[in-house]
RNA sequence: GGCGGGGUAGCUCAGCUGGUAGAGCAGUGGAAUCAUAAUCCAUGGGUCGCAGGUUCGAGUCCUGCCCUCGCUACCA
């Protein structure tokens, strides 16, 4: 029987920006629970890509001499290569200017446009939209919001200068879907928007007055044409948004992908793009008749040694830079283990070697290099066959069983990916007080056949570990797989449990240490 | 200003529906020596932001205050 689809995404980046840590968090996140739901039988659909219209767009294109789809290439570019970098297990990879996108919109355009609100009312409508426009920040502002500058003249709250203009503008009738909207979201803890203090902000949010949307402009070019105006393209959110439809097949609805993908089960975003996904998205989608995502998670930001991170400061963190340096692996550990996900979080040096050694070399990479170490040299290094188990023996083994149950509902519920680390160092660290309590090195000498049966259960907790923690460090776990003899057709969780353990007298290559300690520079300070 | 959160051991934080405070890290003292000088054991008397109140009894409920963070619409 196969187990229920699961799609989830991450926001997709705007070409604007260059990669950083912030799209590196939030696609690593996206990336352990879709390898997670894979290895757990489940099918999966993990999409990424890249958001590549506006006036922004535009005008660096315009500005660095190049046709903007060049542009957008090479800049779209940088972002594959992040995927590769960080090792993220995307199943496709949507791009906005792609045909199959600008159709899937101008057809979901359509739709809503076709329908009516729950007012009765048509739900797109015609007006001119007049504002405070910044065309540095592509937004317009409220007179409230304008700063004053020093002789008096209006700024933008970033400070970028802004002039009033008026243009005629498609309106989507966000108001009529009010009540909609809020059942939708339904009560605290529903899970429709998480983490719950997110749910509660959205709630009250919608709860006030809702303005309906401009949702096209004319003043720019670089966009998707409005289906019958072309002197309209889509407001770049309504574009960008619907790249989530698109990559499900839409507006094929009777394709397998469709009907297999559609709803997301979760939208991974930043905090701070929550609310165009909380409540303009379903917005829309309710308008055009389609189903909505099931989720949608808003996690935090990070600084960089207790400094909010800015191009300006010069402290923006390369993932490049961060891998190079610290190992991939250790970093997608770091990341996901610092800090209670939804909260933000502080990514420094001295924290990041920490968790290396303390965590990673010392707790796992050596429980696992003790072991194996001691099967190579004293069981022909061959996998040990156990006698008869012992109390503790069964109490490890049951913490392993029992593991990815744990495990499970704190990635794929709660999305609590610290917490899901941390049920796996409970057991990381049982197994270190098994192996010194029972001193497997001095039952070599006095009891042969209860070291094996030690070594044997020590490993079999290790294959649990490894097995679990494959999501959050791929090619690490790999490796200590392959020193446990654990056959490649045999890490997926339908292979935990007592039935998957390595065949007794199984060689085993010689053990090499998988996380080494970080030593730093001498002349770090 | 309005609405949500928070303020607990040096640090980061847990503490369902009230009953004399916990974990990890750091520190200290032991043990062990298989292992990446890694591991294991023991050790945490902290006004639980402040002041009142309810209660036999309150980090755990109520009131007020202080501090702090987030949201308060069309920037990805």
């Amino acid at each position: 029987m196969r187990k229920s689809a699961y799609y989830v995404t991450t926001p997709i980046y705007y070409v604007n920006d260059s990669p950083h840590i912030g799209h590196a968090y939030t696609s690593l996140a996206c990336d352990v629970l879709a390898r997670f739901q894979r290895l757990d039988g489940h099918s999966v659909l993990f999409l990424t890509g890249t958001d590549e219209h506006g006036q922004k767009v535009e005008k660096s294109a315009a500005a660095a001499g190049w046709p903007p789809k060049e542009f957008v290439d090479e800049v779209s570019g940088r972002f594959r290569q992040l995927s590769e970098l960080m090792n993220y297990s995307n199943d496709d990879f949507i791009r906005t200017t792609e045909a199959r996108h600008i159709r899937s919109c101008q057809e979901l355009w359509r739709r809503i446009a076709a329908n009516q609100s729950p007012q009765g009312r048509d739900n797109i409508y015609l007006d001119t939209y007049g504002g405070w426009y910044s065309v540095r920040d592509e937004a317009f502002y409220g007179e409230a919001e304008l700063i004053k500058d020093a002789d008096g003249g209006r700024l933008a709250p970033s400070g970028a200068p802004v002039e009033w203009v008026e243009e005629p503008s498609y309106f989507f009738r966000l108001g009529d879907w009010r009540q909609r909207l809020l059942d939708y979201y339904g009560a605290p803890g529903s899970g429709t928007v998480m983490p719950e203090s997110r749910h509660n902000e959205v709630v009250s949010f919608v709860e006030g007055e809702l303005f309906d949307l401009s949702i096209s402009r004319t003043s720019f070019s670089w966009g998707i044409p409005v289906p019958g105006d072309d002197a309209h393209i889509m407001y770049v959110w309504l574009d960008a948004l619907t790249n989530y439809v698109t990559a499900a097949g839409f507006p094929d609805e009777e394709s397998e992908t469709y009907k297999t993908f559609w709803p997301a089960d979760l939208h991974m975003v930043g905090k701070d793009i929550l609310r165009f996904h909380a409540v303009y998205w379903p917005a829309f989608l309710m308008a055009a008749g389609l189903a909505l995502p099931k989720r949608v998670f808003a996690h935090g930001w990070w600084t960089n040694e207790g400094e909010k991170i800015s191009k300006s400061l010069g402290n923006v963190i390369e993932p490049a830079d961060i891998v190079e340096r610290y190992g991939l692996d250790q970093v997608r550990y770091f990341l996901l283990r610092e800090v209670p996900f939804g909260n933000d979080g502080d990514f420094s040096h001295r924290a990041m070697v920490g968790r290396i050694n303390s965590e990673l070399a010392n707790d796992f990479g050596n429980l696992a290099q003790r072991v194996l170490s001691m099967i190579n040299k004293n069981c022909a290094a061959r996998m040990p066959q156990a006698a008869e188990l012992s109390e503790a023996d069964k109490e490890l083994l049951d913490a392993a069983h029992g593991l990815s149950g744990r495990v499970r509902g704190e990635i794929t519920e709660n999305h609590a990916f610290h917490e899901a680390l941390n049920e796996i160092w409970v057991v990381v660290r049982m197994a270190n007080g098994y192996v010194a309590g029972q001193e497997p090195w001095a039952l070599k000498k006095t009891d042969p056949e209860r070291m094996a049966t030690v070594l044997y259960v020590a490993a079999e907790a290790i294959r649990h570990l490894a097995i679990l923690a494959q999501p959050f460090m791929p090619e690490s776990c790999a490796k200590m797989l392959d020193q446990l003899g654990v056959p490649a057709d045999g890490r997926d969780f339908s292979c935990l449990g007592p039935e998957g353990a390595v065949k007794p007298a199984t060689e085993l290559p010689p053990p090499e240490p998988v996380f080494p300690r970080f030593v730093d520079d001498a002349a770090e300070d």
